[in-house]
DNA sequence: TTTTCATGTAATAATAATAGTTACGAATAG
DNA sequence: CTATTCGTAACTATTATTATTACATGAAAA
């Protein structure tokens, strides 16, 4: 697909499409190409691609919204604070983590089939 | 303490101060007086107040970056994935709330008071 | 009772983070 | 050579958060 198809499929921008799938292109999880016949195309199959590979492509974002915001804080109360939940948020983060590797693209593809099913027979129904 | 106080204390602006401390004065963690001597008090024991009340006095907002952004969202992709990763956001979520019930006001004023002490014996320390 | 101090709160402004857009260069197939 | 399509920089728009201003309300002290 080309990053315009996408993008409209996404209802956003071309561009936007680009800038985060470059980082996929360089974990190796899709292809790109230009000119004729260009655009975007799996790099791996549906089984081999993970959440994770995709968390861990796109830079490895923040998953919370409380990170400790300050690195080495001055203040002692939070350094107290951050020192009480820095555990609680690493843990956190593992297990999250750990899941995301346990979700494929084939899993999704699969649910998605089934989802997609059900809607065209849906619409069959009288009414 | 003031409302003006805290805010120096914590770099920002007395409104701003009082934004939040409203929500932990509806849950009765602490308590506000008007005019002369008013100010902030703390309503219950250090022992007694949790980082989890805190979080619950504050609206328990979003822990995550990424909620699921639409609720029912229309696009079967869309919910393909939810369904793929509530279960384990769920999850994360509930273990990091148990955390914050663990850790009360009075262990972090404990921390607190040890690197205060460690803080001034650093101050007299030689050069 | 008047003055002073403090919170309560609405309305507005400023800031920062994110997303979207424009523009143009580079590569590729036909 | 032309029509595409990605790559990317620069810029704009949007949104969410935070900060500020302004003023009303309440309480203690003079």
């Amino acid at each position: 697909m080309t990053s315009d198809e996408l993008a409209a499929c996404l209802q956003t921008n071309p561009v936007v499409v680009r800038r985060t799938m470059a980082g996929l292109r360089e974990a190796g999880l899709v292809t790109s190409g230009r000119g004729h016949g260009g655009g975007w195309t799996l790099g791996r199959p549906l089984e081999d691609v993970t959440m994770r590979d995709i968390y861990t492509a796109l830079g490895e974002p923040m998953l919370f919204q409380m990170g400790n915001v300050t690195e080495s804080p001055g203040c002692l109360v939070e350094q107290a604070v951050n020192h009480a939940l820095d555990d609680a948020f690493r843990d956190a983060e593992a297990m999250l983590i750990a899941r995301l590797g346990e979700v494929t693209l084939a899993t999704l593809a699969a649910d998605f089939k089934r989802r997609f099913a059900e809607h065209r027979a849906a619409l069959k129904q009288p009414g």
